[in-house]
DNA sequence: GAAATTTCTGAATGTTATTCGGAAATGTAG
DNA sequence: CTACATTTCCGAATAACATTCAGAAATTTC
């Protein structure tokens, strides 16, 4: 019962999460209906309600999925990094790159998840806690071996980070990503950096 | 037929705003229905389609004041006030404050609005654009002046800005506003100013 | 105070999500 | 291969909405 998911369902059911996906991102949540879904998936509309409960039920598995993946990822990327700053640099980049390769998936995330009105109460929220989590333990790694500034608080130093990659995120995808994600990132990686990082003592002054 | 647009007239349309912007804030868009906000506003379905195009077109009215409201706002805050840095210290404190007093307008500008597959087309995206363009505008008076670093990029240091910003707000209203917006404040603008004004070049070192 | 205009309503209409009863397809056991 | 059980599917209801329509009530105009 629990054991061989049947091949045939697992296809099914993923056939419709991809139609799904393709037609949230373009006409977004509202406009997309049963019917699109189920045409596009290539069976009828009460078909579908075998694999989902419904349409919301449909619009969360989608970024569940795609931020379980990322929760796994995130940690084997980061292994062996030493240093604080280097590990932000992985991390944005590795973001950065998740997101440019499903930019269907993060525009579900950025763009139609927040109104959900019990979006709190998901398990994607739990999930992208945990993603954005790394980030504070990061920063108290950098405070504590002197690599960031000693009086830094590491939940603003997080604030910062997360405001700015998803700003610059929900820009890209909602100017239909006509350019490249990563254009200026060096840049804007180094001026949050200069913020966060120990002032440099100079050599001569204060002794 | 254009110049006295009879009280009675605004004052419904005025109730069914309010009506839709608190229970939109309150539900979100999708569970309410026209039924609600025309109990709420005290007339019929029917009536409420003599007022607005439809739902939709409800929805969008809400951020459209608001916005524009903002923008009148928002040079005459900014005027007389010296410096780049006091000027973004301006903005930063002015904007909190606004959105603190209209907790439902900014729900609807930030969780509901980026949603609307033609928010890119709307007269809101517009005045929204201005008002960060002035940001754009302080970056480069304070880079002239010698105030921020003259390898500044304006856009980005904008970006760190409203990302930073934004974050903190969509936070704000995605936990029910349950601490005051305030909190950390001048913290965080401290922080983010470290990151773009330009360093003091120690009185003795260079000369 | 009658005619014109505005503002309103109850009853259609049409679109969608969702459910239901059972058919077709697939798998299982003899 | 055949009878039976289970899975997967579909067409036809049902129900919840948004929106429109035809005309009634209220208000304004002259």
């Amino acid at each position: 019962m629990a054991s061989p998911p049947s091949n045939r369902k697992e296809n099914t059911k993923n056939r419709i999460i991809e139609a799904a996906k393709a037609l949230f991102a373009e006409q977004g949540y509202l406009k997309t209906t049963i019917a699109d879904i189920s045409r596009q998936a290539g069976l009828s509309e009460a078909a579908l309600y075998e694999y989902f409960q419904g349409k919301e039920a449909l619009l969360l598995t989608i970024p569940d999925l795609w931020v379980s993946e990322l929760i796994k990822d995130l940690e084997r990327q980061l292994f062996g990094i030493k240093g604080a700053e280097n590990k932000l640099r992985k991390y944005l980049w590795w973001y950065f790159r998740r997101v440019e390769e499903a930019p269907l998936d993060a525009k579900i995330v950025y763009l139609f998840l927040k109104t959900n009105a019990n979006f709190m109460q998901t398990e994607v929220y739990s999930n992208v806690k945990l993603l954005y989590a790394y980030l504070l333990e990061i920063f108290e790694e950098g405070k504590r071996t002197g690599e960031m500034r000693p009086d830094l608080d590491p939940r603003i130093a997080r604030n910062i980070f997360i405001g700015t990659m998803e700003h610059i995120i929900t820009l890209w995808l909602l100017r239909n990503r006509a350019y490249s994600l990563f254009e200026n990132l060096e840049e804007t990686f180094d001026l949050m950096m200069g913020a966060f990082k120990r002032k440099p003592t100079g050599p001569s002054r204060f002794q």
